[in-house]
DNA sequence: TAAAAATACTCCATAGGTATTTTAT
DNA sequence: ATAAAATACCTATGGAGTATTTTTA
């Protein structure tokens, strides 16, 4: 079956009579007659009422252009459906998002993309940062929130870039200090995030560079947890100046790091040359309008 | 755009590549990648991410997608459609009878032929035979009821023969003969049908030829008044046996016609060469299964 | 007899074939 | 390195053209 001969069969119907078809369509009249006739040959009916100079439709003919009109409706609403897709967004948008900067950046993101697009459905995944580069280059999810650097084989733009600070207990004895270079801290106790954590890997790297390895007191996947034990005396926590913010302890003091100049670089990944869904681009786009700048 | 193209893009996200669509629809790999290239260049739209192995559609392809599949699955319930109306018949019969058969023949094919048949609408129209037969070579009506002899460019069956009785009242000179000849009948006053019946033509051709014109007292549209003028002593009738059994009437007498043999000759016609349709074609089958024998 | 559909034939556009190159894992 | 898709080129089917015949009103 062709959809040539759909059309032409209904035209044929709407026009009464297969001359002023092939008008209407710009061909000549043999045209129809041989697609008429194949169609009936194909489907093994009768279409027209030959002994009348009339066009009159067989049972069969009846039911064959209702179905075709409908056909041909569905096909030619197509380029419509295709090109209000981006006007239209919806579909899936699949964020990987670690633990701490999903507390931190994704509510705002989440709420504000919702907002605008509320057909669009966003699923997160909150793993550690080295777990959601391996998902965005398999394609299973599609952008990820991560702390820098990242692997090269991802497309990645920074979005936030914080200073980190060493937070220590109101008691310590660099607690009257404001500013601290990160050697003075390496007989120190550390408490830090798990190693699962891109925290753990650029905290230590500092450390590495400034000619020490940390004595690491504790360890927790919680970044509040991490601060109630520096209130509680049990070490010190290097953590990016942000999340000092949010939680207002008297008993804890935030120092500024002099030397080496550590950031905390906060961006998206997405796979490199990959297909861009609409929703994922607008998703980028509201994250970019909220945190760049 | 072209239905095959359709078929082709649903096989590969169905079988998940060009390779195996290729396979599944016996061609070439090269003839698939060029039909979806053809597609994306007329829609204006990339169908698949290209920067995978897999295949992923874009957004634009799983809408392309969902659209094909349910167009592919109109396009195959078409033969099934078409196939099926010899089996569950609908649509409609227009019917033409004139209005003595109407009431005489007509009630038990109606009722037949809805009962066994009740997705089909019947639709009547009552008029004379002439009229009828003009309807029916014009295509206005599929089957007409008429008495015979019809125009020979139409099709025609018989489906009915009557004889014909002289209705006298029981106080009339002939009232004790139990037949008659027609000539006999001469000097009678006639009461006729209206000159738009049939039945008019045909008893004054009878007359004709048994060498008399007929003398006629009154004509009339209903048969029921024709007896009742009968009995009312008004003059002599001549009407189809079927007629003068449905009136029981003591003050009317029915003599058998000796000579000529008078028959009344019940047919249907149809247009000649006409395409019939499963409803018309039921219905010829009711009709004959009910009064021929 | 005149308009409409069917037939006969010719032609060319394009779907599909084979051979090969490019690309992604 | 390998399997899949894209490209290049060629062939052949069938859709559409012109000329003509058949049909029906």
């Amino acid at each position: 079956m062709q959809l040539r001969s759909l059309e032409v069969f209904v035209t044929v119907v709407e026009k009464n009579g297969f001359t002023k078809a092939a008008e209407a369509l710009y061909v000549g009249q043999p045209a129809l007659s041989k697609t008429i006739q194949k169609m009936e040959h194909e489907l093994n009916v009768t279409l027209f009422d030959r002994s009348s100079k009339k066009i009159l439709l067989t049972d069969e003919g009846k039911v064959l252009y209702e179905k075709s009109k409908e056909i041909l409706a569905k096909i030619n609403s197509i380029p419509d459906s295709l090109h209000q897709l981006s006007e239209v967004i919806s579909g899936e948008v699949r964020v990987g998002i670690p633990q701490i900067i999903g507390s931190v950046f994704f509510p705002k993101v989440a709420y504000t993309f919702l907002k605008k697009y509320p057909n669009v459905t966003l699923s997160t995944k909150e793993k550690g940062g080295i777990i959601i580069e391996k998902l965005v280059d398999q394609g299973e999810l599609d952008i990820g929130f991560v702390v820098f650097p990242a692997s090269n084989t991802l497309e990645s733009e920074t979005i936030y870039k914080d200073k980190f600070n060493v937070c220590v207990s109101a008691n310590h004895h660099l607690a009257n200090e404001t500013e601290v270079c990160l050697e003075q801290l390496k007989d120190e106790k550390f408490i830090l995030f798990d190693k699962s954590f891109a925290l753990y890997r650029l905290i230590n790297s500092y450390c590495f560079e400034s000619g020490f390895s940390p004595n690491v007191a504790f360890q927790s996947t919680q970044w509040d947890l991490v601060l109630e034990l520096v209130s509680a005396q049990l070490g010190i926590a290097i953590i990016p100046e942000k999340l000092t913010n949010k939680l207002n302890d008297i008993n804890i003091k935030a120092l500024s790091i002099k030397h080496p100049e550590m950031v905390w670089n906060i961006g998206i990944i997405t796979k490199k040359n990959a297909y861009k869904s609409y929703a994922l681009k607008k998703f980028i786009e509201v994250v970019k309008e909220i945190y760049v700048t």
